[in-house]
DNA sequence: CGCCCGCTTGAATCTTATCAAAGATTGTGG
DNA sequence: CCACAATCTTTGATAAGATTCAAGCGGGCG
């Protein structure tokens, strides 16, 4: 399902910036044929059902993963059993970096998941041997490290309505990245993931998409697609702190 | 000030856990007397006074920092000229990985900062020869991965009181980490950075502050020092979604 | 000594969380 | 193929907490 071209099968598949690389370049695939071909050789490919959970929290990892098709959910559970989101990942991500690693959290299947499974000990005595490889994952960490620094952005933000925007926005611009279209936004996730993602309860995840339809600022086909049709207002919901809470969406 | 002594002059150093490491392995600095050395040869020391910027966001950055004493703020600012705190770092805290890197953002001192200045291009040069170095640098990576997690995991949180415990807590585990005391915690930065930090307002942070101290679970000698007296309800403060609006504070 | 900046405190407004319940949707079994 | 059940989503009222605006306090630095 909405099967990412990016992964073409041809090994696993890295895309991230390079960040000694000129100033504005777009994310691209990192490896090459070769490396591809020579980490698909460590790899076995895997199938998760919708719901499946992959990693518990925790639990030892002896593989890491890289994603083809579908979509998880990376999440932790706190003492009082509320749920934080850390990161949604799709098709040529990578999670399952070792327990120790940034996968310190439970991954669960959010569609039907096809992926890539490398033992971490194969995996590791890889990289001595390929410094090429290893900057490539470096240069993936880095992007995540970006990625996550802005969620923690977007979790700053007070209004509801501005932190589904940017939500949005962040979706598109992953559809973007993965060479899908861009018109409909694709919500493989439930209202519950996005709220415990953006950090705010069901309810005003619930309210906020209603406030977008009503003013005219996105027209949604059903819980799962959604177009931005008024890309303006848009934009200052995303941008703004100060939102005009009852704003005249006539066209400037 | 408050030097730690984890940056002892001996060259550049990174501290971090290994991933792959033993479960519950604790930070210690990965780099050994040879590869500081070799580094070290690369390297200029670098001062900077108090308030002083070293990069402007979005600046062409041609060498990256390995912090030796002193604290330094990484930040964003917004549209609306409001600024968002992505870290604070510390000693032995690396920052400027290129402007693509993971400090696409603006860092200014926030005390008087002594560092390494290490010029991206030997340094990418020293990679290529170092599988070894390389393989720290992903350990140092996961690592602040990991801590950014962490970060938007604080800001989710709803309630001024759990935000600030939370980072009082984490401020003490980065002193623990470093080899320094923990009875007393050190604030270097503003109430406006921690604001920033933990996105509420300097108003909510100076509130919360009183309502620790007046409800006797910490102590502050002055604005930069804090100690925490109440153990227990502290991290009940650090733990709970839902916090008693004015529990007594008897010993159990 | 005085000014500037940072910090604290107070009162009104506003947004969201929470509790509660009804309306959709999905999937399952007859 | 339809009906039922469980889950997900929406909608409504209330109250708690935060932001905001405004003003007073303090400390450091020139």
């Amino acid at each position: 399902m909405k099967a990412a071209v990016s992964n073409d099968g041809h090994g696993p598949a890295i895309r991230a910036v390079d960040p000694w690389g000129s100033p504005r370049e777009k994310a691209r695939q990192l490896l090459n044929e070769e490396e591809r071909a020579r980490l698909a050789g460590l790899a076995t490919i895997v199938q998760f059902r919708k719901g499946e959970e992959i990693y518990r929290e925790g639990q030892r990892a002896d593989a890491a993963f890289n994603i083809i098709t579908g979509v998880v959910k990376a999440y932790k559970t706190a003492a009082d059993n509320s749920k934080h989101i850390t990161a949604f990942l799709f098709s040529s991500d990578v999670f399952g970096l070792s327990e120790g690693g940034w996968c310190a959290n439970s991954i669960k299947a959010i569609t039907p998941v096809t992926a890539y499974r490398l033992p971490v000990r194969a995996l590791r005595s890889q990289f001595l041997n390929d410094p090429g490889l290893e900057f490539h994952v470096i240069c993936k960490l880095i992007h995540d490290l970006r990625q996550t620094q802005h969620h923690a952005f977007i979790l700053t933000r007070r209004h509801a309505l501005s932190k589904i925007s940017m939500f949005l926005q962040l979706l598109e611009y992953l559809q973007a990245v993965r060479g899908e279209q861009t018109t409909i936004i694709y919500l493989p996730m439930k209202r519950s993931d996005i709220a415990e993602y953006l950090g705010m309860s069901v309810e005003a995840v619930s309210r906020a998409f209603g406030d977008l339809t009503t003013r005219g600022i996105v027209k949604s086909r059903d819980r799962q697609h959604l177009e931005i049709v008024d890309r303006s207002t848009f934009d200052k919901m995303v941008g703004d702190t100060s939102i005009s809470p009852a704003a005249g969406s006539t066209t400037q």
